[in-house]
DNA sequence: GGCTGCGAGACTCG
DNA sequence: TCACGAGTCTCGCAGCC
């Protein structure tokens, strides 16, 4: 390999003199903070050639870049790179960006398809497929960016990236996997870029008022606690001129509640947790309610103490200058090829409204900026639609075009309620009407049954959840049963290829190879794989085809802010969010040719919490 | 005595 | 033996200086 590194304009002019359709690229940065990272230098490899350019401290740095800039405007076909959505960031923050049309190749996202029981770290890439230990960024790091060393490191990683391309593409070609790879998980990486890049725009003000109800109801809550269980307390006055309670137990200590419920309040815990010890957690709660005053208010106690420690008061620290959040999505961490957020993980914000009783409201803290809105367009029950498209059950199939509630339909036969068929369907006038009636039952029949099924749950399972015989449950499973017979035979037959090959694929091309010696656990998986596999490659494929929506209708002024499971939120120019909505909601429900229709529903809002 | 790393347990979401 | 896929927080213990 030819190496060079590179300083100046007409060095790199001389470089890049051949066209190279096909480059895999790599930056240097001096931080993975996208608002105050600074580009340090670009590594190319198009073999047998690779280049370090060096950027930092450089007087022709803006020239150069200008040149790069025309380059990936007009030159580049194929981009190569190992975690390639950072790269588009990093470029993307300097104004450089990839042609429309421009294909990539992720090396990363390529691992994961091949295997994704295995790390993805390019240093254990090269490693495991090339037989070639690396050097770990911090091994040069302290050398400074100018030494011969952090060069050759940068160019390193772009050959590295380079000779995984290689190895990776018949790899993916013999295992069927080029499908989904170019079709479902490259296209994505504009949107991912996007999400990381733009962020989702934060009330800065509310969340302070939302921590002082917060506090106010948890220090009433502890001073109630500390009475029902004959707790003594006492008030000691802090640093910033407040009271804080002072106790003896600790409500946060697991071990401590333990011996306080059992030993002081004389009631027996009657859940276990996996090394066997009393459980203080919700089940367990739910068990013990009504026995003494305290156990209520603990409940409550654990829900406002997480809202306030995982959400409330963390959050701040997550915010940018610009009172924007960008988390890090992430493409190749869960098995299932679902998208991942951290830091935080703005998956997981806080839904039900009324959980406390109070007006909290997190996701109204998630709002649009001056002259925009948030529309939020989600498929409606995706996963049990996906469950009659993979089982090609026709009663279930049938059930979901008629719009049947297939919640209160599971209900229906497995309590014998009798409802006539007619009311079943959610489009018929006294629908409902009926559904309130039935409210509880069909809680029954979706949390009881429906999902559950999905997960591989047992009749034991069931009945210890819902407090019921283990025959009781073995009917409700029977008569889910009985009105799809096919989806029993699908999961059979899932279970025979997981005999055969342990491994399942699922409809896009996606393959989970399984650990068997575990036989029960591996056929819950695999048949969940199936599931929730193809709905995350779904919103993958909606979310691509609704970004390219928004390029061509520039008057939209749309950017992505969250892509949640079977969700996809953006904020829009307020002139166009109805129109836009409509589109994209013909978008999402057409992106995938399948048997079962898929439906999505829309919500408009000045806030992430008004559009649900 | 104080710091750090790590597993367990509990909670958030779909 | 018994529910899939994730991330984050706190506690409490072990190990270290």
């Amino acid at each position: 390999m030819k190496k060079s590194v590179l300083k100046t304009y007409n060095e790199v002019k001389e470089w890049f003199a051949f066209t190279f359709p096909i480059i895999t690229f790599d930056t240097e940065t001096t931080s993975l903070d996208y608002l105050t990272l600074e580009l340090v230098g670009i590594s190319f490899c198009a073999p047998p050639f690779v280049c370090y350019i060096d950027l930092w401290e450089n007087e022709e740095a803006s020239q150069i870049l200008d040149y790069l800039r025309e380059l990936f405007a007009k030159e580049f076909d194929v981009l190569i790179g190992q975690n390639i959505s950072y790269d588009l960031k990093v470029i993307d923050k300097y104004g450089i960006f990839p042609k429309e049309d421009a294909v990539f190749f992720d090396t990363q996202v390529a691992a994961h398809l091949l295997n994704e029981n295995e790390p993805k770290k390019l240093s254990y890439l090269s490693d495991r497929y090339l037989d070639k230990p690396m050097k770990e960024w911090s091994d040069v790091k302290e050398l400074g960016y100018h030494s011969q060393e952090f060069y050759e490191y940068g160019m390193n990683d772009a050959k590295v990236a380079n000779d995984l391309f290689r190895m990776f593409y018949p790899l993916l070609r013999m295992n069927n996997l080029l499908d989904i790879f170019t079709k479902v998980e490259m296209p994505f990486q504009r949107v991912k870029v996007e999400l990381e890049t733009h962020g989702i725009l934060i009330d800065r003000d509310k969340l302070p008022e939302l921590q002082e109800q917060l506090l106010s109801i948890l220090n009433q809550l502890q001073v109630d606690m500390c009475e029902s269980a004959g707790i003594e307390y006492y008030y000691q006055q802090n640093m910033f001129d407040n009271d804080t309670l002072i106790t003896d137990i600790n409500f946060g200590s697991s071990p401590q509640l333990v011996d306080l419920i059992q030993n002081k309040l004389g009631l027996k815990i009657t859940v276990f947790t996996d090394k066997e010890n009393p459980s203080v957690g919700k089940e367990s709660l739910k068990k013990l309610k009504g026995q003494h005053p305290f156990i209520d208010l603990l409940s409550t106690y654990k829900k406002a103490t997480k809202l306030n420690n995982s959400f409330v008061a963390t959050f701040p620290d997550f915010i940018d200058k610009d009172d924007r959040i960008r988390c890090n999505w992430h493409n190749t961490n869960a098995v299932t090829g679902r998208i991942i957020a951290t830091k935080p993980n703005l998956l997981q914000l806080p839904r039900d409204k009324a959980q406390l009783d109070i007006p909290f409201d997190f996701r109204s803290c998630f709002i649009a900026p001056t002259g925009k809105l948030i529309v939020s367009a989600d498929y409606a029950g995706q996963e049990l639609c996906w469950l009659g498209e993979v089982t090609g059950d026709k009663n279930l199939i049938r059930a979901i075009k008629d719009r049947k509630d297939l919640h209160l339909t599971t209900a229906n036969t497995i309590f014998k309620l009798g409802i006539p068929e007619c009311y079943l369907y959610t489009d018929h006038p006294d629908y409902p009407d009926i559904k309130k009636k039935y409210k509880d039952k069909r809680y029954i029949g979706k949390n009881g049954v429906n999902f559950p099924l999905i997960y591989g749950k047992t009749s034991y399972g069931i009945s210890q959840e819902f407090n019921i015989s283990r025959e009781e449950a073995e009917g409700w499973i029977g008569g889910f049963f009985s009105l799809y017979p096919d989806v029993k035979k699908r999961i059979a037959e899932c279970h025979h290829q997981i005999d055969e090959t342990a491994q399942v694929v699922d409809w896009f091309g996606r393959i989970r190879r399984l650990d068997v010696s575990d036989l029960n656990g591996a056929y819950r998986q695999g048949f969940n794989f199936l599931i929730q596999s193809p709905s995350a490659s779904q919103i993958k494929l909606a979310a691509t085809a609704v970004h390219n929506l928004f390029q061509e209708n520039p008057e939209w002024d749309a950017k992505f802010i969250l892509v949640i499971y079977d969700e996809l939120v953006y904020e829009v120019n307020e002139d166009f969010a109805e129109e836009s909505a409509n589109l994209v909601v013909q978008t999402m429900e057409n992106v995938v040719k399948t048997r079962v229709p898929f439906t999505v529903e829309f919500g408009i809002g000045k806030s992430y919490g008004e559009s649900k």
